[in-house]
DNA sequence: TAGCGTCGTAAATCATAGGG
DNA sequence: GCCCTATGATTTACGACGCT
């Protein structure tokens, strides 16, 4: 599977994210190498410490604060699958014959 | 691919969208609070209630229904402040 | 205070129902 | 059936608040 062009500089790359002014930063969809990366460090830890997080957003050429923030969006989409999962499993219990 | 479950295997919830009923219940709801279209947490169980949708599909409706809104220059209500959002009066959290 | 946590949301993007 | 585009869901990025 050939990834095209991964890790293509995101926008803005070191010069800045808070420098030019404060507009918020526009979504950017990261690359299926990056999310491959954070979703296998996922499944190590839900919870990342400091320097865990500074090497792997160093690997994945992300900010520090965009892995910080992904791994809360992580958690958040983890714990709403679970409660689907949970109705789920009660609702099929209910109709199941 | 396959984001619901199982790739079709008969009975396997695929995306449906709402009935005219459910539409129009959320709309009506909408436009009866178009200066403050952001349901509370206890009115949008209400409408998952009343139009047999789970909470998680109300919430991304009128997501979905004020980003629209505001793309065709119909927004109504005040900006709300920065981004993400404001507090919901009634029980936060 | 610093700093990371959750919750709710905006905005952009994705996937595909469904109607022509 | 084959496009389309309207619609529901998912993915980034924050603001507001919590707790330590």
């Amino acid at each position: 599977e050939k990834e095209s062009k991964e890790e293509i500089k995101s926008d803005t790359p070191t010069s800045n994210w808070l420098t030019a002014k404060s507009g918020r930063k526009k979504r950017c969809p990261y690359t299926k190498h990056q999310t491959l990366e954070l979703e296998k460090e996922f499944l190590f830890n839900m919870y990342l410490t400091r320097e865990r997080r500074l090497e792997i957003s160093k690997s994945v050429n992300l900010t520090d604060r965009q892995v910080k923030i992904w791994f809360q969006n992580r958690r958040m989409k983890l714990k709403k699958m679970s409660r689907e999962n949970r109705i789920r499993e009660l609702t099929a219990n209910l109709t199941f014959s | 691919y396959d984001r619901y479950g199982t790739v079709d295997f008969s009975g396997t919830a695929r995306r449906k969208n709402a009935t005219r009923e459910t539409t129009s219940t959320l709309k009506t709801w909408l436009y009866e609070h178009r200066k403050n279209p952001y349901p509370t947490k206890g009115e949008k169980i209400m409408l998952a209630i009343i139009t047999k949708m789970t909470l998680t599909q109300v919430s991304t409706w009128f997501a979905n229904a004020r980003r629209r809104l505001k793309k065709e220059n119909k927004m109504t209500w005040s900006p709300k402040n920065k981004a993400g959002d404001d507090r919901k009066d009634e029980n936060p959290r």
